[in-house]
DNA sequence: AATATTAATCGTAATATTGCAATGAACAAA
DNA sequence: TTTGTTCATTGCAATATTACGATTAATATT
C-alpha cells in the first residue's frame, strides 16, 4: 500500500524512523555533509555542489527543515542554509540510543 | 522519478543512505529492538509482537538480511534470526561519523 | 502417506518518493 | 519600471515502497 501502518508502533520506533528516512537519500547525506563542512550557512551552490536541479535540493532542503535539522534564513534574493544544532543533537541522541543497543552476550546464529 | 541517482554521490553517501533507509521504516526499527532484546534468536513471533501479517515481517527481514544487519537459521520448520553482530558494528561507525560530525563553531543563521 | 506448521514467494493494489520543466514570488540592480 | 537573480511551488511522469491474500516449499507430526 506504500503506507506505513505508525499506530502499531511506539512513538520512539516512529520518531527513529523518521529521522533515519531523512539521511536515507544521498542527497540529503551530502546536502548535510556541505552544510557541516562550510559550518557558516549555504545559499543555492549546493545546486552546483550536487548534481541535482533546483527544483530537487529545494525540495530536499524543505524536508530536512520540515524535521528541525535545518534553518533558513532569508537574504536578499538568496537563502542562507545551516545546521540546527540544538535539534541536530537530540536527533543524535535519539539514533545512537537504538545504535548502541547491547550486542556483548552471544548470539545463536 | 522515484529513482535516486546514485552515480552523483560518493560511495560513503550511498552507503550512509542505504543503511539509514533500513530504519526508515518503524516495522524494521522494532524488529531490531525485539531481536536485541531477545538477544538469542527469534522465529516468527515476530508476527504476533509485531502487528503485520507473516508475508510483510517476512519482506522487511529479507531487507534487513540483504544488507546484513540480521542472520537466519533454518531450524526445522522455523527460522531463527539474530542481530549480525559484525556488520552491525561496522555500520554503527560508519552512522556514528555521519552524526558526529562537528558541530562547535558558531552558525551563521 | 496424510496432515499440520512455519516461513518464503508471487501477484497485486495503494501510496510514497524522486526528479524536473514550467511557473511564480520576492527582491536587487539597472 | 524593467530586468535579472534566486529560490519556492506546481504539476506531472517514472519508479519505489508497503501491505497482504493466496500460494508454495520445506519440514514435523501423526
Amino acid at each position: 500500500m506504500g503506507v506505513s501502518k505508525t499506530e502499531m508502533f511506539t512513538d520512539s520506533q516512529n520518531e527513529i524512523a523518521l529521522f533515519a528516512k531523512a539521511f536515507g537519500h544521498p542527497a540529503r547525506v551530502a546536502i548535510l555533509q556541505y552544510l557541516f563542512k562550510l559550518n557558516a550557512c549555504v545559499c543555492g551552490d549546493l545546486v552546483s555542489e550536487i548534481g541535482l536541479a533546483q527544483p530537487t535540493i529545494s525540495q530536499h532542503l524543505k524536508e530536512l527543515k520540515h524535521l528541525g535539522l535545518i534553518k533558513g534564513n532569508v537574504e536578499g534574493t538568496s537563502v542562507c542554509y545551516c545546521i540546527d544544532t540544538d535539534n541536530w543533537t537530540k536527533m543524535k541522541k535519539l539514533i545512537s540510543g537504538f545504535l548502541d543497543q547491547d550486542i556483548s552476550k552471544e548470539n545463536c546464529c
